[in-house]
DNA sequence: ATGCTATGTTTACGTCCAGCACAAACAACG
DNA sequence: CGTTGTTTGTGCTGGACGTAAACATAGCAT
């Protein structure tokens, strides 16, 4: 409704558009983005001019040799980054990410106790010097991103509560501008993870995608409808790790009782393969090489409820795909068949039968991009203005 | 992504925000629709100019009399209209609405028995045909907007599987484009009623909302996410009384157990109160006109259970409100309270302190509001072609 | 070497909105 | 009752932008 009118919008939208599709697609010939963005030869000529002067964008020689002149590549440069910050129970950790999604580096910094905020800024600040060297070569450093494991008031830049690092009602935005003297957001890991996985990852080219992902600390998702992030009124949506799916069933830290993350989780399965750290690799081990048959009995259980939790997710929202993440991905390894038939019988009336369920598909580089993408999306919305700022 | 670039398409959004302003908020100045839109005199002029032309909107001598030059309301052209059809089991109630959301004519045609498509054309095409002489008046049929009570694609206008109407895998858009030589369109009801209460009802001027209906045949809703719709990737998103709440509870149609439609539900409250029939005003004098204990009783014990729902859709949503329509609308004003307490306190932390819940406002023209909506929404998104057409 | 084909570039043109100056209509005030 | 001030609609000019069409370019195919 308040959309500006001007016709300078429109050249701002056609300039987000272009940057857009050489970001999340990769290297694009000029009349690649002709077709996609639906302009003429000439503006697409002045838009890509313009974004190769703001630096955004830079053309090299055709690759593929075809009938006809070829045409250079489109490259989003990512020499034009964003910093990404992941502050964690037991490690603060910190990437560099590029216009593109590339991830130039990425620091693990363990830390011997739960960081403070100010911890989590000093260590930032700490591994963002020891990189000056290297970031001298970048163009612009955008900005920072933070994911954080909690829930976050991204407009605000607030975090309400992060329980496991004990944060409470603290500006988390403010600090890390400061001490970076670059503009930062923050907003809740698994919404960016959902941003990450739908861009660049399993969920990629789907307009309506649900991303679950289970951790140590319990289980949080976040949704995409109709391509675009869903973050509710406060940026609080996706908690599906407290939908209740057993009602007067364990207490939770929540206050309620069969909430979802305490009926499936990481430690039951720890527990029973006996085993004591969270280690990825050796949990999937356990589940998939010959597991035993408390193991399997276990497997077979939390399958059971996470198939109602995500049944009733597919009733709720109707999705093309759901990804799975962290070990509810090595339980859909273990026992998809198990997952993926429940979820396509269950709800009404076939419904779930075009719902696709994925494995997670970044890795380790998940939150880095999605915290990246937060910041790029300004440049990627406006280019003029960021770009010049 | 796929934005047409032109210069056109300016005017074409410009064209849209005017015209969807007046037809959501009712007559407004042209002064009050600069500010709105953010735009200039001039250009509201000739967009002003236009809609006039196209017959979209008229304008009127101004209301107020106030300082400075009088300034003429532009009013939405009520005598351009949408036919919305609603069949049922037990009638099919077809519906003449203006463009501004007025509802001109309803006329609820009660059958002997569920109809069947055929019937519910025939006697569409009849009503209408009495119309004739009241339809002559008008200046444009936009279409016909069905609200079904079932699963409905409303991409290929086909209902998947409406259980009380016994409809499964038709075509229904097709029958009734040709019956009456317009457009069609088709949506689940409660999506509908979503669309209606989010525009002119209980959750008009919020970007985040639910809405959740019971009637005789069960838990119907549909969420506004960001302003928009949640459609979901086929339009089935929103089946919210098919979320488990007390898995291995009792049998649901849908071949689960402990669904929230089997736990919350009419016939129990009716059960309870001795009455035989599902009339509105009936129940809801049960309830609340010094219900007895067992009413009582059932009351707390459904409240309960439809909190655990809201909290959970809290959870996933964060929305700003969350509107109760049909017997739903009739619990929470019995037991507002409780619900209330227990959607602000359940959630994690607060999060659902700031959900408003309320009642909702549009009462038996919901239905046919909310379909015609879904006709009108191609003339507000491009009032120069359809009105051509 | 010549033609073919897909692509980039230049120019004239139409559309559209912002900004300015002016006119119209009414209220307040003496 | 007339003057002044305020708010709002209208006409006009200028600038920004995308489109269409003709032209230029660069490699492949024969």
């Amino acid at each position: 409704m308040a959309e500006r009118g001007g016709t300078e919008d429109v050249r701002r939208r056609n300039l987000s558009a272009v940057l857009t599709a050489v970001h999340r697609s990769g290297p694009l010939t000029r009349a690649a983005l002709v077709q996609r963005c639906n302009l003429t030869r000439s503006t697409m000529g002045a838009l890509v001019g313009e974004l190769a002067d703001l630096g955004l964008v830079y053309e090299t020689d055709a690759g593929a040799a075809r009938v006809g002149r070829p045409s250079p590549l489109v490259h989003a440069n990512e020499r034009v980054v964003a910093l990404a910050v992941n502050p964690d129970v037991d490690a603060v950790t910190v990437g560099v990410v590029g216009l593109g999604g590339k991830v130039h580096r990425r620091i693990r910094y363990a830390t011997s106790s739960v960081p403070s905020l100010d911890e989590a800024v000093n260590i930032t600040r700490a591994v963002v010097e020891g990189l000056a060297v290297e970031l001298e070569g970048t163009r612009h450093i955008l900005g920072v991103g933070l994911a954080v494991p909690g829930l976050v008031n991204a407009d605000k830049g607030v975090v309400r509560l992060a329980p496991h690092l004990g944060w409470k009602d603290v500006d988390v935005v403010g600090p890390f501008r400061e001490a970076l003297a670059t503009p930062a957001m923050a907003a809740n890991d698994a919404t960016l993870g959902t941003l990450a996985e739908s861009i660049f990852g399993a969920a990629a080219g789907y307009q309506d995608a649900l991303y679950l992902n289970g951790s140590a600390s319990g289980i949080g998702g976040g949704a995409m409808v109709g391509g675009r992030p869903l973050s509710g009124s406060s940026g609080y949506a996706g908690e599906f790790g407290h939908m209740v799916v057993q009602p007067g069933g364990e207490a939770c830290h929540c206050g309620r009782r069969g909430c979802l993350e305490t009926e499936v989780n990481l430690e039951r399965l720890l527990h029973v393969a006996g085993l004591d750290h969270a280690d990825a690799e050796q949990l999937e081990d356990a589940l998939l090489s010959g597991p035993s048959f408390p193991v399997l009995r276990e497997i077979r259980r939390q399958a059971d409820v996470l198939a109602v939790a995500l049944s009733n997710l597919v009733n709720v929202f109707n999705p093309e795909v759901i990804v799975l993440g962290g070990f509810l991905g090595a339980l859909f390894a273990a026992d998809g068949d198990r997952l993926s038939a429940a979820v396509a019988t269950a709800p009404i009336s076939g419904l779930g039968a075009e719902v696709r369920l994925a494995r997670a598909a970044l890795g380790a580089e998940l939150l880095l991009v999605g915290a990246a993408e937060a910041v790029f999306a300004g440049v990627l919305a406006e280019p003029r203005q960021v770009a010049a700022g």
